[in-house]
RNA sequence: GUGAGCGUAGCUCAGUUUGGUAGAGUCCCGGAUUGUGAUUCCGGUAGUCGUGGGUUCGAGUCCCAUCGUUCACCCCA
């Protein structure tokens, strides 16, 4: 009898019809930008060794020791569903000698994977763009990644979103900050609540980040990562803000900003919204110099930054923008024997040899006149073409405008072509 | 991984307090209108009430378990 119903794995949600439109019109947007700053597309693996991210993430962040998608294969090999993209792209920049004294500008799209509790805006598979850049030491392609991002929301029309910025300074400086405070916090061990005391032993740049208010006042005193930078990394910042407050963009400097990823160091930036509950970050990234050089490559210095589509995606639906649809400019009604379809048949795919920008929906499955009209209503298209056993007799066809009141038009069929050319 | 809320027609939900034949709107189909949609009116299709146990003469309703889902913690894009 009835089979019981196999549904999506958890956390992996189908796209419907309904929803891919603004997808479409998301990612188009986003690509118009990323060509016009001369980014190439580069398509990587959903699939790699787990070492690859062991190595690149972290061995003690949350994404390696808890979220990752791992199996091995009928080889015994050890392979992980992507959880990022850096990682995979380093790899492959590597594998094929595309940092050897070369400037690369890349991007990406596409799904990651990540076994979290689902909530919203975060999923076991999501999707992302993003774009790496290889071989720039200098904070001008800091600044031009963080215009570039900035030139995104305006391009889309978003306007309620925060840029935070922060500098992690030198690994080495990093590793010293994080032992002062790790001294710091130690010394108030018992006033951390339980999460705090974790990330201690983990990542105890976190702590700072608590949403704990009860952690505030203690966070206010800690050492600042700011005061401990090496002189470059400063000098580095402090160029990166000039260029921003040249180019007047607005920004915020959060000393608690860190990344959840090892490989971080010097730049950091996040673009905020407070519209999406509790997965507020929709655009992250920085510097990971010392990445290549830590998969197997030839020291490269990188920037990159990665966006959430699916959270941009939902921002665009909560705002008023107009958002696109995939509405057929004419649907085509066809009713009678079947010379009417044969006919029919015909002029639409002269139609689309004329105009193949048209978007044309024959109406297939027959139907009555009120239902195949219900159904070209319902496909909201501008303008229905009918043709029937008197069109057909007369060599004619008819239009009808769906969407605005004016007179039916009779056609000579061979006047459709440029009738519909002239539309607007 | 932890916590809380919610699972009843394709969709949005009422019905659970006080156990007694399964409801509404929408969608879809047909008709009023035999060549005209969107509005209006009439009719129709549609559910093992998430699943499995238990209590009871009787469970959508009470009890237990389990699964799914949503949000928050955590984590992160």
């Amino acid at each position: 009898m009835a089979k019981k119903l196999i549904s999506s794995v958890r956390g992996m949600n189908d796209i419907l019809p309904e929803q891919t439109p603004v997808w479409r019109y998301f990612e188009t947007v986003i690509r118009q930008v990323l060509d016009s700053y001369g980014y190439q597309e580069i398509r990587l693996p959903m699939l790699e060794a787990t070492d690859l991210f062991n190595r690149s993430i972290g061995e003690v962040t949350d994404i390696v020791e808890k979220e990752m998608f791992s199996f091995t294969d009928r080889n015994g090999d050890n392979l992980t569903l992507r959880p990022e993209a850096t990682a995979g792209c380093v790899r492959a920049g590597i594998q094929h000698g595309l940092f050897y004294n070369q400037i690369q500008r890349l991007w990406y799209i596409g799904q990651m994977f990540r076994h979290e509790r689902p909530q919203q805006g975060r999923y076991r598979q999501f999707h992302q763009i993003g774009a790496e850049i290889y071989g720039i030491e200098g904070p001008d392609i800091d600044a031009e990644i963080i215009l570039m991002t900035a030139r995104f929301w305006r391009q889309l029309g978003l306007d309620n979103l925060e840029l935070q910025i922060n500098s992690l300074g030198s690994t080495e400086a990093r590793v010293k900050y994080t032992q002062q405070l790790v001294d710091y916090f130690s010394a108030y061990h018992d006033q951390l609540d339980d999460d705090s005391q974790r990330r201690l032993r983990t990542n105890p740049l976190r702590i700072l980040d608590s949403k704990n208010p009860q952690m505030l006042p203690l966070i206010k005193t800690a050492p600042q990562l700011l005061d401990c930078l090496d002189t470059e990394s400063q000098e580095h910042f402090a160029k990166l803000r000039e260029l921003l407050d040249q180019t007047g963009i607005k920004y915020r400097v959060n000393p608690c900003l860190v990344r959840g990823l090892d490989y971080y160091n010097r730049t950091v930036f996040e673009w905020v919204t407070e519209y999406l509950g509790a997965q507020g970050t929709v655009c992250a990234g920085g510097r990971y110099d010392s990445l290549v050089e830590q998969i197997g490559g030839k020291a490269t210095p990188a920037i990159g930054f990665a966006m959430g589509i699916e959270r941009l995606v939902l921002l665009l639906l909560q705002s008023d923008l107009p958002m696109p649809n995939n509405a057929p400019d004419a649907y085509f009604i066809l009713v009678g024997n079947e010379q009417v379809t044969k006919q029919g048949m015909y002029l639409a795919e002269s139609l689309r040899d004329a105009l193949p920008n048209l978007r044309l929906v024959m109406n297939c499955g027959e139907g009555s006149f009120k239902s195949q009209f219900k159904r070209a209503d319902k496909s909201g298209a501008k303008l229905a073409l009918i043709l029937a056993e008197d069109e057909l007799a007369n060599q004619k066809i008819t239009l009808k405008y769906l969407r605005e009141k004016r007179p039916q038009v009779i056609l000579a069929q061979s006047e459709l072509i440029n009738y519909l050319k002239n539309l607007d």
